[in-house]
This record gives structure tokens, sequence and C-alpha cells, in this order.
DNA sequence: GATGAATGAGGTTTCATTCAT
DNA sequence: TATGAATGAAACCTCATTCAT
């Protein structure tokens, strides 16, 4: 993850923009890794083969550069989501079977998760950073959830419009599901196991829509 | 929440036991409004009252001022498990109507997430303190959510015996419900809402096992 | 000036009182010879014979200990300008000789300023602590300055009610003479000479009073 | 105060000496303004509208961007004096009236004065700079100092010899007077008040010569 | 048992200065 | 000649921990 220059150099000229862009890759990658508090901006820089003042010319603060990785995370999940097809432009899907159903709310789902979870320091870092920071930090993860819930609930509310789901509270659907997820990859990172999305979202899909109640209870509940 | 001595007292001397267990029932307040790391021993020993000194008599280590409060929360969580009645004794539950069963289900979900979510602090501390301490800390915190995931796949597993729920998986589910649930708990603390905890069950238990697709969805899939 | 612990103890306690005042001694004779940039707070400690965190322990600042410096210089003066005798008391002034009364002026002053210029340290400070820091030191300084010029500008109101002296601007005056003494015990410090108050202020007294124009030029104004 | 290079253009490229002077008269500015601690390079550089390395061209250190500043001020306050017609040749001022001769040395001393307070910014450079520097610049602030002190000390025993002014002490006097200039002008500064030398140096130069000391007082001093 | 003064490692941050372009 | 990216020494400050009282 770290980028460090080439051997045998002293100093390494980079225009800003790059450098620091570079910053905040090991940034990222340090902060996900040991958590904010414990990173240090030493850590930081010589993951980046950096002097420690070369940070500051970019950054005002150690604060500064967590919120740049956070930023930047937002600006790319805004990105993804916004080149989304919409749910509601699909036709017949009123008359496809659950199973269908299900695989493509999967991989729809897919779709989003990865622009977060596009690499394991993204991940952790906006599973389990120390919230309570003082300054944009809370603001900006706020901001990066709720961009994904409010994805969530457009597509659960087009599909109730078609009729093919039912629920009276999307948001909380929204946040249920999505809470699911991250605890199943938080499992996951923390057990230090490969983290299987595909899989996870699958399933996870599957029991959201269909429930988890056996197909005899439900047809007790239909007779009365 | 600080336990403060009587005004106008200089020093107040206490049983070792009982000044070690109000260090930690102040420590438990401070770590949840602050976490770990912002938290310092000062803030735990004003609020007790105490001078900096006095806690170090009764712990080691800030850590394991935090290992101690962990692990009497991991105790309250098992005492209550420990006197949960067993589902299978449950009689009759094969043919009882859906409504009732999420009706069950979510009270007997309810009892258990009382006892970790005892208080607004132990929850903020499970929930959100920074996992990735070195020592024992992540490793009490894996066994809290273990006993709590045991609880849950054990009813889990006696409800599809009884017939009542299908699932090929019900250690995924459990943890699936649980990470909805605290996420929207963890919501709730974050926006400073009150925790309805009743709603949030309630609402939850019935998505996941009923499942959010349409009745006439549901018709097409028995169909085919 | 520094007061070193014993040899061979390794810390040595002191009622916080006690300490403080021990770092404020300390403070004011490093911050005199180096100027507040120059001086670290590392050398302050060294003085003080403490750990650098000790000192952090009694003031928040580095500004804060130059603040506690002068502020007790501010109370010393105060205390000494309380303390005097009114010049309106003196009787029979009023038909003393002009040398006599400059003698007893001279005499006044010194004793005004030996507060102020109690030790060289304090003297170095006042005179050419780089004023303009934010915070308080400009304030405190000022109040100094005010309260000496404010006894000035007393005694030379009373005199001229005596009939003594003549004065339009007795806070143009009091200035200019107060200026006119800094400028020659800087002026003393700066070649490391020993600053003889006792000397210089007869001097300027005896000007002020007098002023420089001869006897014979006096005569030709009184003619006309 | 800063030269500003033409707007839109990258690069201003300057003959050395030109951007030599204009990086002198923004430092002197920046000097003045904040303080050689508390002012940067940085603060200069962007003041004078060029980069931080094009500074270190023309100048090898801070310091020695200080030194150049005043050592300009030192020539011009060398050239001023330089061109002064001496007083000696001022015939008739043995019988001129007290009033006319505190007229004449007004001017005169406001003349002189005029070459150091030339601007603002060297004002506050020579009276507030932080002495105690290493390297030259104490010496050159020395330097200035006795340029003046040593043109007033010369005119006061010309007046001496002339019969005009009586002092046993030249060189005390002549620091007194400029001491007590240098008061009243950086309590103006201070207060933010405009600077009115006009006035300071009249009522300072009248005190200096004709003293406080009412007529009556004197008096009783000539009868004795 | 209780205290709070003392400590110093360790962290963040600044900024004069260098140097490749 | 001009630039601004890079640097790292050095400063300030925090705070968990120790220990004499």
């Amino acid at each position: 993850m770290s980028v460090l220059p080439e051997r045998g150099t002293k100093r390494s000229y980079l225009p800003a923009e790059e450098r620091r862009a570079q910053i905040l890759a090991c940034a990222r990658a340090v902060f996900a890794r040991r958590g904010f508090h414990v990173a240090s901006i030493a850590e930081i820089c010589s993951a980046a083969g950096i002097g420690r003042g070369t940070l500051y010319q970019h950054f005002t603060n150690k604060r500064d550069v967590l919120e740049a990785v956070l930023e930047e995370l937002f600006e790319r999940v805004r990105g993804v989501l916004a080149s989304r097809q919409s749910v509601a432009e699909l036709d017949g899907a009123a008359d496809a079977p659950p199973a269908l159903i299900c695989a493509f709310c999967a991989t729809r789902l897919r779709r989003m998760l990865d622009a977060i979870f596009h690499d394991e320091a993204s991940l952790r870092l906006v599973l389990r950073e120390a919230r309570g920071l003082d300054g944009g930090i809370d603001a900006i993860l706020a901001r990066i959830d709720g961009l994904v819930l409010g994805a969530m609930v457009t597509d659960l509310e087009s599909a109730r419009r078609l009729g093919v789901v039912e629920t009276a509270e999307p948001e909380l659907a929204a946040r249920f599901l999505l809470g699911g997820v991250e605890k199943l990859v938080l499992d996951a990172l923390h057990a230090d196991a490969p983290v299987d999305l595909e899989r996870i979202v699958s399933v996870v899909t599957d029991i959201q829509l269909t429930g988890l109640l056996s197909e005899r209870t439900r047809a007790i509940g239909r007779r009365s």
C-alpha cells in the first residue's frame, strides 16, 4: 500500500496534486489498519516515504487528513450511485418470480456496496472508525451513510410501487439491511477471514426478501 | 452518574471491593460518553471523586479498567441468558399463526437485548468502542458477541426443529439480525434520539421472519 | 537563580504553592535572560530542576507562565505604591529651596522604581519583552505601566497644587520622565554595566525639574 | 506596502538589485508589524509576491534580512545627519530669549527624528525589536542609537559653549531626552493612536530645557 | 487506603532552509 | 532567476503512570 520512493534517491519531487493523492492513499491504509487515534502522523509519513513536514504542506491537521480520506470516499460513492440505472425503468418486474427478484436485488446491492467496500481499507474505515471526533468527521460519515441509505430507500419505494415488495417503513428496512451486512463484514474482517461480499449479499438479500418463516407456518397464516 | 464523596470530607475511605465497583461504574459512563482513547484517567477519577493515584491501586492499567468494565457486562449477559427458558420446551408452537410467532420472538429478543443494553452506557460501549486495542479487549467483546449470537442460534435451531422457520445458515441469520438491530440503535444514539428498543425489535423481527416480498409476488413463486 | 534539587535525589516534592512560586522565579530569570520567544520550556524546567510535565501542572501555557510572572510583578508594584505616603501631606514644601525638592523627588522616584526594578530580571522583562504577543500580556504590561505613571501623575499634581511645579501636561511629563529613565537603564543593561539607579534617578530628576537652560539665558527670559 | 507582481504573470523577473530592494521593503513592513520572531519568511515572501526560495538567493538568513533592513535604516540616518548644518555656526544664539531657543531646538530635533521615524515601520522596528538576537543585529541597533545620540551630544556641547545651556553630563541628558521621546512614541503606537511627533517633540523640548519647577520656587533658589 | 506532585516518552505541529526543476 | 516541494530539527504539550507522603 505504501508508495516508497526509489532506493538511493534522497528526495522525490511530485506535483502537489499527486503527492496529496499519494499521502491520502497511505493514510487510508494506516488509519484502517490502526484506527485514527493509534495511527501516528509519523507512521503515515514513513508509509508514504516522505518527511513529516511534507504532510503538513498538504493538510492542516491529523484530523484534516482523515476528513480528506473520507471525503474522497464520499465522492466515489456518490459517483457510483449517480451512474446507476433506475429500478423504476425495469419493466416486467411485477411479474417476475421471487428467485429472480432476489438475484436482481442481490446484484444491485452488491454493485453499490462495492463502491464503499472498494478496498479493505475504506471498509474498515467506514465501519469501525471511532465516531465522536470533533469536527466534520461525524458529518462526513453520516453523509456517506445517508447516500447509501437514500439509494436503498429509493429502490425499496420503486419496488413497492411495482407491487414487488410491501413495507410500511422503507427507512427502517434499509437501515436494518445495511446494518446486517456491515456486521457480517466486520465479523469477517475481525476474524481475518476474506470478505466474501458475494455470498454475504446473496444470503442476506434472500433472508430479507423471503423471510425465515417456513412455508408451513405461512400457510397457517394464509388460512386464518 | 458520578458517585461523589460526601461534601466537606477531604478523603473518603471505602473497602477495596466497593471502591473498585464505584470506579467501574464511573469508568463505564466516561468510556461510553467519550470513547476509550479520548477518555482520560483524570476524567474517570474526577467523576469518581478520587485522586488519580487511587485508581491505580485497583487497576493496573487504563486498558485494565476497560477490560473490567466489559468483563462485568459479560457476566451480566451470561447471567440473563442462563436464566432463560428454552424455546424447545414450548409446545404447540408448530401450529401457531405467524403473527403470534413474531410477537413471541420479538419479546424474547427484547429480553435478551435488554441485558446488554441495560443502560445507554453499556450500549455505547459495546457498539462503538474501537476494536483493535491490544490485549484482551477484543477478546471480551468477541465473547459477549458470541454469547448473544449463541443464544440466538440456539433459538433458531429449536424453531427449525419445530418446523417454524427454515434456514440453512442460522449463524449468518443470527448475525444479520443482530447487526441490523445494532445499526438502528447506533443511529438513534447518534442522532441523540431516545432508543425505542421495543419498536426496533418488533419491526426488525417482523421483517426478518416474514420478509419484504409482497403476497402477490410470493403467489407467483408458489405457482411455478 | 535556579533552584536545583539536592544532588542524588530523584524527585523532590513540594506543595503546589511553593513549586509554582519556584517555577515562576526561574521563569522570570530565563525569560529575562533570553526573551520570551527564544526561551524554551525545557530551559525553564531544567533551571527549576524539574521535568517538563511538572510545569504544565501549574501553568497551561508558555504564555500563561509569562503572564503569571508579570502578574506577580504587578502585584508587587501595586503593594509598594499602596503603602506610600501621600506627597500632599508634606507641609512646608511650598517654601523649600529647589535643591531640597530635587533631592526629595529623586528619593521618592527611586523608591518607586525599586519596586519594579527589584531585580535585574524583572527589569529586563518589563523593558524589553516583545510586546504584541496575543493574550493578556500586553494588557498586564500596560497595567504595570499605568500603575507607575498614575503614581507619578498624582505626585506631579500634588506638587502643582503646592505651587512647586508648573506643568500643563502632567501625563506627558510623567511618561517622558519614565521613558528617559528606562532608556538609561536599558543602555546600562545592554552594555552589561551595573545599573546605578541612584545616580540615574538623581541626574534625571535634576534635569527634568531644573531644565538645561543656563541661568544667563533664563535671565534674558525674565527681562523681556 | 507589499509590492505584488503584475496580475496574471506567473513569474516576474527582476534584476538582483531591484529584487533585493523590494524584498527589503516588504520585510521591513512585516518585521515592524509582527516582530522578528513572530514574522515568518513565508509572510515576507508572500508580501513580496515571490516564492520562498527566491528570498534565499538574496539573503542567507532570516537574520540577514533583518540586518539588511536595519543597515539600510542606518545609512539613511547617517545621510540625514551628515547634511545638517552645525549649531556652532549659528550666531547670536547666546542672546536669544528662551522661547526662541526652545523653538529652534524642537525643530532641529524634529528633523533628526524624522530621519529615523521616516515611516511607522522603521519606527516600530528600532523601538521594539527584541534585542538579544545573536549576530550583528544588536550591533546595528547600537550603531543607529549611537548616531543619533552622537548628534544630540554634539548639539548640546555646542549650546553649552555658546552659554545657552548648562549640563555636566551631555551624554546622559541626550539619552534621557531620546528615551523620553521614544516612550511617548511607543505609547502612541501601542494605543494605535497617530504619532504626533510635532507635538511630542515640542512639549518634551520645553520640559527638558525649561524644567518643571515653578518660577516661585526658582526665585527661592536664587535668593539663597 | 488515599493522595496529588512528579515524570518523560511520545505525539503533533511549525518553519527556516535546501534543492531539483 | 524563480519556484515551491521537501525536509527534519526543535518546539510545545498531553497524559498514563509512579511514588513519597
